[in-house]
DNA sequence: AATATTTTCTATATATCTATAGAATTATTA
DNA sequence: TAATAATTCTATAGATATATAGAAAATATT
């Protein structure tokens, strides 16, 4: 054998930990808020000193940036693959909302903080987040004017409000799955589907 | 005339300048942040000098638990009086989904505020805001409870979670009301309770 | 083992923010 | 107008935060 270390740990000590940074920052950023943490929570998270934080992130703002990245990142490259599927939208929307409440259960600190904090980068260095967060719009805008064009969606709906009820509905599952890690995904996505799709009033 | 002031003017100048103090702080809070702003921020909005301030307000967290006081308090009072008037689950869910959307245009800041940084209000300050945000959710599970009694709601729907999914698409509305102020509410409304009561998709 | 590299630590310069005390100003009342 | 009360200002103590530089410790390499 010409390699000594194992195949599983591709990444090198430093990319490890840098990755481990990341997390600590995205669960003290989702607990206490971008502004309403020190770096010094970060820094103790990692069980390391606060200066020491700076060998991995350039400043603090760089690590909300690092975070909000990842959220989306995640989310914008499912809904990619799921469109090269041309499933129907039912079963899109099913689809996306079991990826996003998953994700909320798993990854909930990178969600809450896109949601909450991405406001909080400077402008200056918001565009890749902004980048793709248009982009996931847009794509969930082609699903649903696709959904409509074939007939699957009610004709007198207005895509754009709907594409934000839509989100509006799913990001708020991860305030409350931030408090109540141990809610049945299954359940609340059958009860979210069933309301966002065929409503709740009883068909008369 | 015993009386040389106007009728209007039944508050004192203190009372006045207290208003605008706290609508000044919600302002500024649902641009910046609690954490994210000074009280420097809320006293140029005033015209007056940082430490000024502290003639209206205890303290920065009394601000804030102010602000969201104003915010949750219009809507419980308004659900009180709904509930009153004893209308069907579909009129009920269309004057809340109206009252809501109206508050975010006219009073967004308190709205975005109570909704967004609630969670900063130091815990031993929390009370209050507790208790009317608790009384809010808990009228609004009797209203959706007496309407699966009734009959006009699915039997098969869990109420809490049906519950939680109207705050959510309501509360995601503040966010881009505040962005965009000049949409209209009529149709937003519409939309909203069409999604909400009937579902997206075209009945089969 | 000696050397080089990576990672963490200590100490600190710099900035900022909250809250307070007492002076100054403005408005109200006698 | 003089006296009193209400409002705002100035100046600052004290706390805390970010970011940097260079030393120290740990790890890897020769």
């Amino acid at each position: 054998m010409t390699d000594k270390k194992p195949v599983t740990d591709k990444k090198s000590k430093y990319d490890q930990r840098y990755i481990a940074a990341v997390d600590a920052a995205a669960a003290v950023f989702a607990e206490k808020s971008y502004h309403g943490c020190g770096t010094i929570d970060i820094a103790n998270k990692l069980n390391i000193k606060q200066g020491s934080l700076y060998y991995y992130f350039k400043s603090k703002e760089a690590a909300l940036e690092a975070v909000c990245l990842v959220g989306i990142t995640e989310q914008t490259k499912f809904l990619e693959e799921l469109i090269s599927k041309e499933l129907s939208f039912e079963e899109s929307v099913q689809a996306i909302t079991r990826f996003s409440l998953k994700s909320q259960q798993e990854r909930g600190d990178y969600m809450v903080v896109f949601n909450n904090e991405r406001k909080s980068i400077p402008l200056e260095r918001r565009g890749k987040v902004r980048e793709q967060s248009h982009n996931y719009h847009n794509m969930l805008m082609d699903i649903f004017r696709s959904g409509q064009v074939k007939g699957e969606v009610k004709a007198e709906l207005d895509i754009l409000i709907s594409v934000r009820a839509y989100t509006g509905l799913l990001s708020s599952a991860s305030k409350w799955y931030h408090a109540e890690p141990d809610i049945d995904l299954e359940n609340v996505l059958r009860q979210f589907s069933e309301v966002f799709l065929s409503g709740c009033l009883k068909p008369v």
